[in-house]
DNA sequence: GGTTCGGCCTAACGCAGGTGAATGTCCGAA
DNA sequence: TTCGGACATTCACCTGCGTTAGGCCGAACC
């Protein structure tokens, strides 16, 4: 099995300013890069790949399906970050990949990526953080799942999904894009489309959020905060600039 | 902040023969060690530390704590596991993490993992493997509690939980050790203590498990994985043995 | 202009699982 | 031999959320 067939190779216009460091997007721009529409799919749970996804413009979800057919959001990749990410050669990818917007994304052979990253000390600190990053995100979302109610879990969806896009540039003042359904809000805080609708409408009611047309503002990020009991050290690892000392050895060059 | 207080440095026992390559075990067994009683903090949340911690015998859970106090178990620890696994040289733990056994880790500077990473193909391939498996296994915990009813999160724990040890060769004839209490189920499981003895008890009444001082046994693995909807394949990624062409760029060296 | 389809919203009803509290059992320490 | 603490068990009661089933709107397409 392989990539869903490709829309075009064109390299796409980059991204806007970052406020982090992202190596790993500006590597990106520089790779093959194809394109998907909305709702196309990347690849399919169960598939084999010998490449790795690099997001460099657009949203994707990943998801996990049940023998019977329940589906999980069990990750949203924005720009910079990374899909089927394991780099033994051919493995199975556990999840599918969905585009949720237009989407581009750069498409690097894991072979040739190896080698790359032992030869760019910066690429492979990009990668390995990021890696971390998603495992950080995941406990998270394991804790979010099992202990918070309905309100907490979307308010605390919409606050990580502020916050990410503040760190790479695509938020301000309050507002940043939301290109998700109620449905798919609710495949990704495992409730129901109807149940995630009242507690939107709720916090709508509260004057927390305003949510319409793929477009989100937080008012008070404060507050908002608060309702997910919301703590962002979970989006912000480590060093964000290794010493001198350490550029070198750093992650495993 | 740092480790909580020493309990002896003697090298423990070696494991018993393992089913797979685990490197990461037999090189833990050469490091610096240090056990914990049963209960004993390891390390806390919020803590920061330039070590990472590599089990070498016994249980440790993995915990993240809301504000409000609510604590939901994100992971378990076995041995061959790592633990803040992060090699930012000094980054926040964003889990507390507790002994359930009697433990033995292995304690290694960060700095200094990473200096042996890059000499040692090996090592690295076993710890990057090792992190990539926790990803997945955290993935699928996101699909388990957003999807999975009370029965099927429970059975699905012991399914892997008996899964996993028998890889490390510490399950025979479908009898494991289970070193959990019924609390400490519900905090993995995201469910109330009394939900999951309603659960536990009706499983035992279907003959699907026994479950008793410590010890599991699951008759028949394959009703067991039934009700829990279970496929194993995210704890088994990539290529157990990677071709000699590889062994030398496979994981980043 | 009608039809279809995706997305949003609403309402009535029922149940899985939470809550709070009491009781039982085992076991190690004094 | 008793005491206390950790765990398991059970009960009565309540509620957050799922289920089912609809209605409304705008966009895309004939």
């Amino acid at each position: 099995m392989q990539f869903a067939q490709q829309q075009s190779v064109l390299p796409q216009e980059r991204q806007q300013g970052r406020r982090q460091d992202n190596f790993l997007l500006e590597f990106a721009g520089l790779q093959r890069l194809r394109t998907y529409r909305p709702r196309q799919m990347v690849l399919n749970q169960g598939d084999c790949t010998a490449h790795i996804l690099i997001i460099v413009n657009g949203w994707a979800e990943q998801t996990i399906q049940l023998a019977d057919g329940r589906r999980q959001i069990v990750a949203f990749g924005l720009p910079g970050d990374l899909c089927c990410s394991d780099l033994s050669s051919r493995s199975r990818v556990e999840q599918s990949i969905m585009a949720l917007t237009s989407l581009t994304v750069a498409i690097v052979g894991k072979l040739e990526f190896r080698t790359l990253l032992t030869g760019n000390a910066r690429l492979s600190r990009s990668f390995w953080r990021n890696q971390m990053l998603s495992l950080s995100i995941q406990r998270r979302w394991t804790a979010i799942l099992g202990q918070m109610d309905a309100r907490e879990r979307v308010a605390h969806l919409l606050c990580e999904l502020y916050l990410r896009q503040e760190k790479i540039g695509a938020a301000v003042q309050g507002a940043c894009s939301c290109p998700l359904t109620q449905t798919q809000v609710a495949e990704a805080c495992g409730l129901t489309q109807v149940h995630t609708n009242r507690v939107i409408q709720d916090l709508r009611r509260r004057g927390l959020i305003e949510l319409r047309t793929k477009r989100l503002v937080i008012p008070s990020l404060k507050e908002m905060m608060a309702v997910a009991q919301f703590d962002g050290s979970y989006l912000d690892l480590g060093d964000p600039e290794p010493t001198l000392a350490e550029t070198r050895a750093s992650q495993p060059a």
